[in-house]
RNA sequence: GGCGAUGUAGCUCAGUUGGUUAGAGCAUCGGAAUCAUAAUCCGAGUGUCCGGGGUUCAAAUCCCUGCAUCGCUACCA
């Protein structure tokens, strides 16, 4: 059999932050599944991660909490490699992006392109913000997109329409660190001609025929939107410098860098070994499969940038292969949120239960082909019906038979009964359905055609009656264990890439003391002799759901700290023109979906005003009511129509509420 | 209003390129069994495959259209 050789990257985890299941569910289970499926099989695979280290974010969150970046780096990826280690996502290596050997790999990258033709110098005007004195990186400024006009466009992509943006023309941009509108200034900074990839980019995916439709779609609508220059440094202090004497004060971006990061934690796993040549084996053969593993949102950059950068490099590297992305893991059908600490962070979820149920549920129910939900309801049921009654049960009712009927010590038959044939044979074929799905990255399939065969086992277990036959029949009853103790081999071998710990214990259990390999499947055991037996998996409780459900409504009810806004001076508010009025009109806007258009009263002086509540209040309710209004804002138009004021109002996440006077004023009022 | 996704059993979903009688798990009901972690097995199902129109010998699947839900977005100043 020709070996095949793999080299597969999981998304490198951003290193402000600890990990989550829904980290778990789109880049790193299904990686570690593929990848112990591969060496199950006998393949030549390594796996390589590391933390993403670089960047603004980080910067930013250790001059917010008085630490450096190192440290704040360092604590977080130890959290992260924590949780990895808990969750038996085996690494190869696990690096990180800010270590010496990955800025000389990532300034060689870099040096490369640009001698090669492939990077443009360009003075150009940046924002920078007067406030933070610093020029803001893409992610820190905010406005509209000028290409579709969504608001909330970043600085360096617009989600709406998903186009990357260059920040400067974003419609009024604002800094997201502190709100002020940031000034023009000019830097030099180097980008990378993508337009000159765009030929070869093609002729290169034209070959990725088997890639996820969805994956495919996403970049040929991108390439024929046409590709932009990509700036590819920015004015920062953290992150790879420059190598370039006119380049003080600059580095690498962190999108440029990062990807690169696959390369050096293969090299620096390579020097650990003691053989420091041998990532060359993988990056620089051409029949190694590259595989990158990650979550929708990162797939233009592992598609179209990374790729182009590996294509100009003076040693000829391997492309990607195949980019396997998936989708995202909602919590009780809401997106996960960090910031709003609604997450089920796997530092949390491995105080309670054991990582392998994480894995099971995870795999049974991955974001594959669209996103997924996980509630500890559902959680629940998938663990304790199918887990621990469907396999767990059947390993122990028998094996507590094998101990008790048998001394623990069951042979291979003679001959096997035409049921018994038929069994097997059922379960061989779906073995090798199986390996299709773990081939083709279909973990949720694999899973449920597993628990098929542990389904048939134990309706096997049952027509055979072997609690009758043992009582005249021992041979009959002997056969009986027999076939169920080959197809909890099959599963313990099979099932090994999903629950490595449990499938271990399986094994022990059966005193099975080979290492694990596909091949053992072609070699049916002639006799088992059963070890110390316990039950394979514990149930969840109801009261255990419960408590995780209040944890998570605990945790994510906590308010995140509040972000204030500069100082100002009374004068500053003095500015400001407050009064009562009384809403005397108030009716929809046609085509508007938040508009109301509102007639106030204000001592006799009637104005018009739009508000956008009309998700909370109807016309009617406002009618009549007393609320305050932002008398001096200048007026503007808004669907056509004019506003000449602003009227003040409670915002939270749970709707919005007007604010009105204690008691009763006379119109016209200042509120100071 | 714009962009995108989704709509299949009570619930969660699967349905490959159009092709017999539309599937699985859970829940429900009935039964069997007592080896086992009250764990298993068998049986019963219930369906306007969101509605309407079209293409076709044939549509859950392709096209058009309408509706609903969700996400982003737009006006929320």
């Amino acid at each position: 059999m020709k070996r095949e050789k793999y080299l597969v990257t999981s998304a490198l985890p951003y290193a402000n932050g600890h990990l989550h299941i829904g980290h778990v569910a789109g880049a790193y289970l299904p990686a570690d599944i593929f990848v112990r499926f591969q060496k199950l099989l006998g393949n030549n695979v390594i796996y390589i991660c590391g933390t993403d280290e670089n960047g603004a974010p980080i910067s930013i969150k250790a001059e917010a909490e008085g630490k450096t970046p190192r440290e704040i780096v360092d604590y977080y990826h130890d959290s992260i490699v924590k949780s990895f280690h808990e969750l038996e996502i085996d690494f190869d290596n696990f690096s990180g992006t800010a270590r010496p050997e990955h800025t000389r790999i990532s300034q060689k990258f870099f040096l490369n392109l640009l001698n090669a033709g492939y990077v443009l110098q360009k003075t150009t005007q940046q924002l920078y913000c007067e406030h933070d004195k610093r020029f803001l990186a893409d992610r820190y400024i905010e406005g509209t997109c000028p290409y579709c006009g969504a608001k909330g466009a970043r600085g360096d992509q617009c989600d709406t329409c998903g186009k990357l943006i260059d920040a400067i023309k974003l419609i009024d941009p604002k800094c997201k660190i502190c709100g002020n509108i940031p000034v023009v200034k000019e830097t030099t900074n180097w980008y990378l001609e993508l337009p000159k990839f765009e030929k070869p980019l093609r002729e290169w995916l034209k070959t990725k025929t088997y890639w996820k439709e969805n994956v495919l779609n996403f970049i040929l609508s991108w390439l024929n939107e046409g590709l932009i220059e990509r700036s590819i440094t920015r004015d920062l202090g953290w992150g790879i410098p420059v190598p370039l004497d006119e380049a003080e004060g600059k580095v690498l971006y962190v999108w440029f860098d990062a990807p690169i990061g696959y390369l050096s934690s293969t090299v620096e796993w390579a020097k650990n070994l003691g053989t420091p040549e041998l990532w060359k084996d993988y990056w620089l053969d051409p029949n190694t499969k590259l595989i990158h593993f990650l979550g929708k949102d990162n797939i233009p950059f592992h598609t179209i940038i990374w790729p182009s950068v590996l294509m100009e490099q003076e040693e000829k590297y391997v492309l990607p292969y195949d980019v396997p992305a998936n989708e995202y893991l909602n919590i009780k059908g809401k997106k996960t949120s960090t910031s709003r600490n609604y997450a089920i962070w796997v530092r949390d979820f491995v105080k309670y239960f054991k990582p392998e149920f994480l894995r099971y549920y995870l795999a049974a129910n991955a974001p594959e082909t669209k996103d997924s939900d996980f509630s500890w309801e559902d959680f629940q049921i998938k663990v304790n019906n199918e887990l621990a009654n469907i396999l767990g049960n059947l390993a122990n009712r028998v094996f507590t038979f094998v101990k008790k009927y048998f001394n623990g010590k069951i042979e291979k038959p003679q001959n096997l009964s035409q049921l018994s044939e038929n069994t097997l044979d059922e379960a061989y074929k779906l073995v090798n359905e199986i390996k299709e799905c773990y081939a083709n990255y279909r973990v949720r399939k694999a899973v449920k055609l597993i628990m098929d065969i542990a389904r048939s086992g134990n309706k096997y277990f049952d027509e055979t009656k072997p609690w009758f036959s043992v009582k005249d029949d021992k041979a009959a009853a002997s056969e009986t264990l027999y076939v169920c103790t080959e197809l909890l081999r099959i599963i313990s071998i099979v099932f090994s890439p999903v629950l490595p710990k449990a499938m271990r214990k399986l094994r022990t259990m059966m005193d099975l003391n080979t290492p694990l390999s596909w091949n053992e499947l072609n070699n049916p055991s002639q006799k088992i002799s059963l070890g110390t037996i316990e039950p394979l998996f514990r149930k969840i409780t109801n009261k255990e759901v419960k408590e995780q459900n209040e944890l998570l409504e605990k945790q994510s009810g906590v308010a995140p700290a509040l972000e204030h806004k500069p100082e100002i001076d009374y004068d500053d508010f003095t500015k400001i023109e407050l009064r009562v009025v009384k809403v005397i009109a108030a009716e929809t806007i046609p085509k508007a979906n938040k508009l109301l258009k509102l007639k106030v009263d204000c001592a006799g002086e009637i104005r018009q005003v739009i508000a956008g509540i009309s998700q909370y209040y109807k016309p009617k309710e406002l009618v009549g009511k007393q609320i305050v209004l932002l008398m001096n804002l200048k007026p503007r138009k808004l669907m056509g129509l004019e506003s000449q004021g602003m009227i003040l109002a409670a915002n939270s996440k749970d709707g919005i509420a007007v604010v009105v006077p204690e008691k009763e004023v006379p119109e016209g009022s200042e509120v100071l």
